[in-house]
DNA sequence: GTGAAAGCGCTAACAG
DNA sequence: CTGTTAGCGCTTTCAC
């Protein structure tokens, strides 16, 4: 079919493998040959088999595996993903690594999409860009000892075992409510996401400590979570708005999700922030655009993403370095969805 | 290494040859003999290598190629991105194919990528994400006759010449603009994107057929183009708003420029749609999120991918099928940022 | 129905 | 420095 290395070899008058020692650049080669077989190679317009390099090779493919929650619908409509692939994408390329996405639908699909990425040799690590409780998949990766990065952090697996990267999102969340807290705020109720990924489980933790240590009383009913991004947000503000002692200010765990809260209380004519104060996580691209203008936590996706696979590649170079915990710093974002609580109270 | 053919064959007792027939359901197997080499398979945790199944396969990898434009900073963050690629990601997982994302982030980079995902056996197929003039990835395509389906429509070479999956963004465009002149809008202006994106060229070349057809005079300052999303609507509006006759309506080509320009709008105290009517295009999954909610045409963005991904591997199939072209339907999705115009001309 | 053997394109000892 | 040889794991004639 396509041309090979004995093509080469055959035009250049050498054996298949000084060419091969040519595409390794192989020190041992003299000059004069390299040159002569690159000619040939230019002249026949030759490219590598990635296929059969791969086998040859220990079964090294130069790719790693995206791997994404369910993607069905809910993850990818979240810009977060996209963004953190950016990041990933960029330091893959300059190391001269492919990447692979999963496609899974479900769960189950999703775990034997891994383990045939794994076990079939198709990548040589695996980036998984979420953090959810009992993740059957990276319990199999380090069971198996697969070269992995988790972006989060792992939750019932103990920390030295995986590496990972992560925003101190406890911190960030204590950070923003006790800003809320600062500028007068007491009734603050928090708008999580899917209760089994981690990130809201560390923000509602974040959230509940620092409502703690100002001596407030934890509210259940303050506390609401949506799967849904958007009609998540929807949701959560009729039945928080609807509470006899309806907050004043708000802990979002999700950009989006703030989109879905504006737009809610700009249907219902809750002034934002004179009525209700709002605070949310990410700072994806679009969140600037929202009316008003968002206050957020920017985390820098893209650098988490970056530093992933950063950290990726180096273990696959390096397999016996020690796993790593590495946790991106984050920044609050002031714009205008945020105000001093004006005295008057809410409540009835 | 891992678990082979040969190691299952010898546990079943059988030659590996019939262990490859097994995997590949041959009939002329018989049933036991099946059922033997099944268990053995179970009992070691067999998983066939890609690698090595590729290479002894006429080279087909299963794997489609994925091309989004230089995905830099522009492409991912728009989220019509990652709604094509759920789209060809849930129809690819349906067909067993594996998807591999490019990475380049210029245009070299990304020809490259490209050349070697084709020359290098890497993919079976490419599915080419945007469609621009000159594109010298697509001409190399289709000059290499590589399978290939591309999202958009091919501008300088023939039609027949390759497969693809679009919207009649010509006809969408008229149809918006006419909307907006029933509307009583006579000062419509038009906001592209990048003027090399074949889409950009569509929306406004359907843009001044209406104009025409109404008789209005095409104005050139009533067309701006900007390459960035975000800022290139706020940009958009400044040039458009400091007009000596600002227009009282707009034709935006993408929702998310429309999230820019409502911001900056917004900003400058322009109320949408009472002074200023505004209708774009994409209906993205946050379009609905804006204040005021876009009134926006849907092109079913998901729709698009899957079919694309469809056709894709129907092409894989059966080589010889002569070239698509497919077109998917769009639908105005009326919501609240567009206004009757009140006779009242904004001109001094 | 099943086995033996060759070969996909490349790499990596091992010689020289 | 370079050629010869074996083999990565699988598929696929060709025999039996």
């Amino acid at each position: 079919m396509a041309v090979t290395i004995k093509d080469v070899a055959r035009l250049a008058d050498v054996s298949p493998s000084t060419v091969s020692r040519v595409i390794a650049n192989s020190p041992r080669i003299s000059h004069r040959t390299k040159e002569k077989v690159k000619v040939a190679m230019e002249e026949l317009g030759y490219h590598p088999n990635y296929n059969a390099r791969s086998l040859a090779n220990h079964n090294t493919t130069n790719t790693l595996g995206i791997v994404m929650p369910n993607s069905a619908k809910k993850a990818f409509q979240n810009p977060f993903f996209p963004e953190v692939i950016r990041g990933i994408s960029s330091k893959a390329r300059k190391e001269g690594y492919g990447l692979y996405l999963s496609t899974g639908q479900t769960e189950e699909e999703l775990f034997d999409e891994v383990t045939h990425m794994v076990e079939g040799s198709r990548v040589d690590g695996i980036a998984l860009l979420y953090s959810k409780i009992n993740d059957k998949i990276l319990h199999y990766l380090v069971e198996k000892n697969f070269p992995c990065v988790l972006i989060g952090r792992p939750y019932e697996i103990p920390e030295e075992q995986v590496t990972f990267i992560n925003n101190d999102n406890i911190k960030a969340a204590k950070m923003v409510t006790d800003y809320l807290l600062l500028l007068g705020h007491k009734d603050i109720a928090f708008v999580g996401g899917n209760e089994e990924f981690v990130v809201t489980l560390d923000h509602l933790n974040g959230y509940e400590q620092a409502l703690k240590q100002a001596g407030l009383q934890l509210k259940d009913h303050y506390k609401v979570y949506h799967e849904e991004l958007e009609e998540g947000g929807q949701e959560a503000i009729i039945e928080l708005m609807s509470l006899s002692e309806p907050p004043t200010a708000l802990v979002v765990s999700d950009d989006i999700m703030t989109f879905g809260v504006l737009r809610m209380l700009s249907d219902m004519g809750v002034k934002v922030p004179e009525e209700l104060s709002i605070i949310s996580f990410n700072n994806v691209m679009i969140s600037k655009l929202s009316s008003p203008p968002m206050t957020t936590v920017d985390i820098h996706i893209y650098d988490i993403g970056h530093k992933a696979c950063h950290h990726l590649i180096e273990k696959l170079k390096d397999p016996s370095l020690p796993n790593k915990k590495v946790i991106i710093p984050h920044r609050l974002v002031k714009r205008e969805s945020c105000k001093k609580h004006n005295g008057a109270s809410t409540r009835l």
